[in-house]
DNA sequence: TATGAAAATGAAAACGTTTTCATTAATTCT
DNA sequence: AGAATTAATGAAAACGTTTTCATTTTCATA
């Protein structure tokens, strides 16, 4: 009744070895008799158990996501990116959230250990000691995404953060700005880190300096750049631009300066970070910086998949920092751009 | 070197076959031998492997996710809702979305048949009949959301799009409105043909009736919310109030709006649908109907897995409608609502 | 036509569990 | 104390493949 390798060797006349060999390797078999296994399979449909050959072969041709959270447009890209091509390579995907931080690890550890994925895409908001640990001694490939890149040893695919901030700041220097303020992220954000490490360089080759009443702390997030916009502004000494570490705080800032009155850009220039679905409906339309999320999804499975396979040497380090590109909006003082909206 | 359930039974002196009754039945084995076996268990750091288990055991302890698409983060809730209540119940959850309508089909009877999963979650915009019929002959368990409604023989779990937009048009009558219109969603998604019908009943239980001039059709997007604003609007008989299928749409109404120097709700009032993130951040914030998408994705595992476990008759059919809930902004005329931007 | 090499096939072990059926050990009952 | 039950264990088959190693077939060459 039920159709397994037995039977179609049986009806085919033949050992299950070749019927195996048919659907695995090619060449080894005669292409008479293959032909005939593969039509008697067909009418069968009979198709390889793959719960079985994992157990033979062990491989499940499922490679493993977990992503710090399952929120929001950004983690939905990173999977559109992973899952296309997965399918593409006829891979299966299994997603998981670290859920809270409860247990990365313990998730990590048993994909691994378990033998339900090949390998492992990681991305980590900021690295601990033990997720370090263990992807030295893990057997299975791992590719981190978007994590710190303090530790040189691992597979790790990265946003250009560093240059994304410089592009803005020269940008704003190019329209002339002088007294340039940002709105940082939180300190162990390894993203924050380096979009203020670029802005702060291109400052200084460009001969302006920061000061300390220019800078102000955020966590990401809309209210706090409403706050830090207000308290940017409300100073006597103002700047006239405003790089903000990601675009969520510069909704924020959108708002306190209709609250306030101030003119973007007239009053100030405003540029931001991450060019999320929202920035093209602000108005005037906020310069930012696009990130390639997706792609960075599909370049780590496809790195993965040639771990995987030994085509690329697992144990040996790599690392892909993807470009970031400006997006010119109004917030900058540009104002032929492209509004994309209507 | 591999540390096998063989080299455990041998290290604690006693058969494979109690071994595996101990991680499995409980009761089986003695309380002694028992600890003896969890202890060596646990020193050799052995796990049952899952897919030898799975070979025996015909589970996987996965369950199957298609969505139509990964993009936007309604399909993030929905897989979030998901994965929380899976990972409670020590699920895995394996995603993939349709690949633009390519081979839905496919991939279902591909993830059935392979034995990869134990049962899946299925959402389908539109029902065709390929879909029915595989519906009804599977051997594992299905769960349709946020489906048509029209097959009444399967598990179904949906929004109660009627009733959301029933409370839509009674808010906006309750307001004093009159001459209330419609932009429409796509004629053949479901989602909109329900919103269509309760818009209609909502009239006519107030004994108003619906224009056909007052009617417009849209795609669920922001450009066309744009135009068919404007084509109401510009009619010498105008709306007082716009009931919109969705808030993608409304967002385009509003941009309508301030192109075309209409106030919202001083000369129209308008009401979306969905509760978008966005629609927090419109001015004035959006009036629109909550849906419950990541508990829809909650509910959805929880009932498939009591199929899975026979809790539950798996051939039954069921159907749920998950209550949706009227969020009251400033778009429909109330002034009093609570602006939770900042 | 015999011969050797190459190509095609088969038998059986391995992969790591669960589970049925039989057997032994422990317990209760008279 | 011995029989009758019940509780605990073990041996071996099953799950459905892949793969090694040996064997047979084919085919070109001498």
């Amino acid at each position: 009744m039920k159709t397994n390798i037995n039977v179609v060797a049986e009806r085919a006349g033949v050992s299950i070895a070749t019927v195996s060999r048919t659907f695995n390797e090619q060449g080894l078999v005669k292409e008479k008799t293959r032909d005939r296994i593969i039509k008697i399979a067909h009418e069968l449909n009979y198709k390889p158990s793959p719960i079985a050959r994992g157990l033979s072969k062990k491989t499940t041709d499922t490679i493993g996501v977990i992503l710090p959270d399952l929120v929001g447009e950004f983690f939905m890209d990173i999977i559109h990116g992973i899952d296309e091509e997965a399918y593409k390579a006829n891979k299966y995907v299994m997603v998981s959230s670290s859920h809270s931080q409860r247990n990365m690890v313990e998730t990590l550890i048993e994909f691994m250990a378990s033998g339900r994925v090949d390998g492992v895409i990681l991305m980590v908001p900021q690295m601990h000691k033990e997720v370090d640990d263990f992807l030295k001694k893990s057997k299975r490939p791992i590719v981190l995404i978007n994590s710190c890149s303090d530790l040189t040893d691992a597979v790790n695919f990265q946003i250009d953060n560093y240059h994304g901030a410089v592009t803005c700041v020269e940008h704003l220097i190019w329209h002339g700005y002088k007294k340039i303020a940002i709105v940082k992220g939180p300190a162990e954000n390894c993203d924050a880190q380096e979009r203020y490490a670029g802005f702060l360089d291109a400052l200084h080759k460009n001969n302006l300096s920061s000061k300390s009443f220019f800078e102000v702390i955020g966590d990401f997030q809309i209210k706090t750049g409403y706050y830090a916009f207000m308290e940017l502004m409300s100073q006597s000494d103002k700047p006239d631009a405003i790089f903000i570490s990601n675009d969520m705080m510069a909704i924020g800032a959108y708002e306190a300066a209709k609250v306030s009155n101030i003119k973007i850009p007239q009053d100030v220039a405003v540029i931001g970070f991450d060019d999320i679905y929202l920035s093209k409906l602000l108005n005037p339309r906020l310069t930012t910086v696009h990130v390639p999320i997706s792609e960075l999804g599909a370049k780590a499975v496809n790195y993965l998949l040639r771990m995987i396979t030994s085509k690329v040497n697992a144990q040996q380090a790599y690392k892909e920092v993807l470009p970031t590109e400006l997006v010119i909006g109004g917030s900058c003082g540009c104002n032929n751009f492209y509004q994309s909206l209507i």
